[in-house]
DNA sequence: ATTATCTATAGATCTATAGATAATGC
DNA sequence: ATTATCTATAGATCTATAGATAATGC
C-alpha cells in the first residue's frame, strides 16, 4: 500500500489541484474530504498524512488556484503582446468564464467565502491579488507608478464585480451586458 | 405551546432576518438551521411549520437582504440629494463597510455563495441587483438611458469588486487602497 | 524499521421527519 | 378541531483518528 516519495509528493499535488477545482464549484464548505479525496483517486484515510487539516488544505488550494490565474493573465498577455489588456478582457469577460467557475478566476469563486477564512487562507488570496494587481500593471499605461496602481486596482475591482454580478442572475442577457458594460468601461480607464 | 397566527407570522418575519444576517457572516453552508432557529429564540422542530426546506429559506434571506441593501442606497441618496453618489461612495467604500459583513452588502457577503445556488436564489439576486442599479442610475449624470445603464453597472461592478478585494487580504492598508482607489474611480466614471 | 495508504470508526453535526403538547380559532 | 412549537430521533454526512497492511528505504 505504501508509495515512494516522489509518489506520495505528486499524490500530494494532485489533491492540491483537485481541490482547487473543487472547492471553485462547490465552495470550502461545499464539498467533504471523503468526496474530495475519491476524486484525486485516494481514500479519506490518506488525508491526515498529507495535510494537517481541512483548513490547511483550504490554503494551499487557494494559493494553487490563485497561481493558475495569474499564469492565465500571463499567458493572454504573450499571446497577444500588441494589447495585452484587449487580451485579458477577451478570456476574463467571457461568457465562458462565466460558465466555467471550477477552471475561472478563484477571486469571483471564493471571495466571498475566503472573506470569512483565517489569515492563512487569506495570506494566499493577498499574495495572488498582489500577483493579479502586478500582471495588470504592465498591460496598460500610466503616467507614474501610483496611476498605474490605483488604475489596476479599479480595473480588477471592475472585472471581479462584473463577474460576479454575471453569475447570480438568471437572466443570461443581463449577464452578458454586465460583461460588455465592464468591458467597454475597462478600455475607457486603461 | 401554539401561538397566533399573527405571532407565527412575527415568527417568520423574524426567522427571515435573522437568516439573512447570519448567513452573511457564516455563509448559506456555513450555518445549520439549529442554530440559526436558536438564534431567533426558537427551536429547529418549528422550522419546516415555516419553511419548505432550508434552500426555500436561502432564497428567502437573500430577498430579504438584497431589498435591506437597496434601501440602504435609498437612505444615502436621500440624506445627501445634492450628492447622492458621494453619500452612496462614503457608506459602501467604508472600513466599516468592509469589517461589518453581518450587516453589509449581500452581493459581496454572498455573491460566490449564489452563484452554486438554484434559480430561485439567483431570482433573489437577480431582482436585488436591477433594484440596485436603478438606484444607482438615478445618482449619476448620462447622455442616454443605455449611457446610464451602462455607466451603472460598471460602478455597481467596481463597488463590489473593490469590497469582495479588501476582504480577502489580511492587510489593513492594502484593503484601504482598493477602497480608495475604487472611489475615486467611480468619481470619474460618473 | 519506517511510512503512505487503506479500512473502520468515533463523535459531532447536518437536514428532515414524527409524534407530543398546549394554545388558538372556529 | 386545528396547528405552531416543542422534544426526540432517523439517517446521512462531516472532520479527524486508530490500527492494519504492504511497500519503501535504510
Amino acid at each position: 500500500m505504501r508509495v515512494s516519495r516522489e509518489q506520495a509528493n505528486r499524490n500530494r499535488e494532485h489533491v492540491i489541484d483537485v481541490a482547487s477545482r473543487l472547492f471553485r464549484e462547490h465552495g470550502f464548505d461545499g464539498i467533504g474530504l471523503k468526496d474530495l479525496m475519491k476524486s484525486a483517486g485516494l481514500t479519506q484515510g490518506a488525508f491526515y498524512k498529507q495535510f494537517a487539516s481541512k483548513e490547511d488544505l483550504v490554503a494551499q488550494a487557494s494559493r494553487r488556484a490563485l497561481g493558475g490565474s495569474t499564469e492565465r493573465w500571463v499567458d493572454a498577455a504573450e499571446k497577444n503582446p500588441d494589447d495585452p489588456l484587449d487580451a485579458a478582457i477577451a478570456f476574463y469577460l467571457s461568457e465562458d468564464h462565466q460558465e466555467a467557475r471550477m477552471d475561472g478566476c478563484p477571486i469571483v469563486a471564493l471571495g466571498a467565502d475566503a472573506a470569512r477564512q483565517s489569515p492563512d487562507v487569506k495570506a494566499s488570496f493577498e499574495a495572488g491579488v498582489k500577483a493579479h494587481l502586478d500582471v495588470l500593471g504592465q498591460m496598460i499605461s500610466a503616467a507614474s507608478e501610483a496611476e498605474r496602481e490605483e488604475k489596476s486596482i479599479a480595473i480588477l475591482s471592475l472585472m471581479v464585480g462584473a463577474l460576479t454580478l454575471a453569475r447570480v442572475v438568471n437572466d443570461p442577457e443581463m449577464a452578458k451586458s454586465f460583461l460588455d458594460a465592464a468591458a467597454k468601461k475597462v478600455r475607457e480607464i486603461a
